[in-house]
DNA sequence: ATGCATGAGGT
DNA sequence: CCTCATGCATA
């Protein structure tokens, strides 16, 4: 691998047509803006005293130890301290607003396996692995400009990662902080030349602002792409299956999306950066000389169980960031209490923090860079 | 464009 | 039970 200053991470591959992929062929979203009112909730006062009960003694002074800049931090903050005013002077009457606690979920017999192109790494940011790509003899770039379905027979590989401890110091750091260095281990890539030649300069790719710089002109050059056809963000992943680099299939159109609105995590930017370049430059190729014909229609295949996603209602919601705001990684326990004090499932309650804890740190990153 | 969810790999 | 990469569903 190109640089291991993190253990692990190679890409995981397999057999290349790997990957089911499950699109829902219902995409084709428009979007929307903005939204979100904000209601007052005095539940916040009561749950509070959640949190600061039994609390770590580290905590108590300032609740703002831990947080930092990030956007979200600050709406936490705030809520924090919305919620201790009040704890003197509370007037907590509850309202059991409860809506339907929408936890409805059907739990859809997943019908596609989803062999997640893994980029295994760890560890907080710094991490600038990158995929190592083995080279694939068969290399043939075949279609990838936006196509319909593709049968992809959905074998999975199942990737893994082999994690070497490496030293990973943690130089680099901006742009221009030439560090490469990295005794590749890895060998053999002489595979897609953007792939190959994108690993050449580690510093680069991994430099936030080349990131943001790459992910702009990746969008403007999509859709530039289309121009009559409209290369869409889903168009993209698709697409993705069809540039047969080994252990790379299909995407969806969340992950693009998120990919050039830069909210994916450094190191799942820097995985992906290389897959896109190489998808954007045989697209290009494509473009000048071919035209895509329109598909063929792929329809949604059957009715399976979709999945109902949870809606946490604002007054919840705002409950939720505050004891974020004191205490990101609450126990087993308390967020039983949370949970129960909020009329929502354990289990939506975890997840929720597991989430926010993923978007507080991709914020923390982006606001340092 | 994003919120909530799943799953793999770890600890 | 966590972190991470990703995805489905939805606003």
């Amino acid at each position: 691998m190109s640089m291991s200053m993190y253990p692990s991470d190679k890409m995981k591959m397999s057999a290349p047509g790997c990957f089911p992929g499950r699109y829902s062929p219902t995409y084709r979203g428009p979007d929307q803006m903005r939204r979100c009112m904000t209601n007052p909730s005095s539940r916040l006062l009561e749950d509070a005293s959640i949190m600061c009960n039994s609390w770590s003694p580290r905590t108590n002074g300032d609740i703002f130890s831990g947080l930092n800049d990030g956007l979200l931090s600050r709406a936490e903050a705030l809520a924090a301290v919305d919620m201790q005013k009040h704890q003197s002077s509370h007037a907590a009457h509850q309202q059991m607003t409860q809506q339907l606690k929408h936890d409805v979920m059907y739990h859809h017999s997943m019908g596609a396996p989803q062999r997640p192109l893994q980029t295994k790494n760890m560890f907080q940011m710094h991490g600038m692995d990158n995929l190592d790509l083995m080279s694939d003899p068969s290399g043939s770039m075949t279609t990838l400009t936006p196509m319909t379905e593709t049968p992809i027979s959905s074998s999975h590989h199942q990737l893994h990662g082999s994690y070497h401890s490496m030293n990973h110091m943690m130089s680099h750091h901006h742009h221009g902080g030439p560090l490469s260095g990295h005794t590749p281990g890895s060998h053999h890539s002489a595979m897609a030349a953007a792939v190959a030649a994108a690993s050449l300069h580690p510093d680069q790719d991994t430099d936030p602002r080349e990131l943001e710089a790459f992910a702009e002109r990746f969008k403007q050059r999509r859709i530039k792409l289309g121009k009559y056809n409209c290369v869409t963000q889903a168009d993209v992943g698709k697409a993705l299956a069809n540039l047969k680099l080994p252990g790379v299939g299909a995407l969806s159109q969340s992950t693009i999306c998120r990919f050039e609105s830069l909210t994916l995590s450094h190191n799942n930017m820097i995985a992906l950066k290389p897959i896109l370049q190489a998808w954007l430059e045989e697209a290009e190729a494509q473009a000048k000389n071919k035209r895509r014909d329109p598909d063929a229609p792929s329809v949604l295949p059957h009715g399976e169980k979709k999945r109902k996603r949870t809606s946490i209602a604002a007054p919840e919601k705002r409950s939720l960031e505050a004891y974020f705001a004191v205490q990101p990684r609450p126990s087993g326990e308390k967020i039983a209490a949370i949970a129960e004090k909020l009329d929502l499932k354990k289990n939506v309650v975890r997840v929720w923090f597991c989430n926010q804890r993923q978007k507080q740190k991709r914020m923390k990153f982006a606001a340092q860079h």
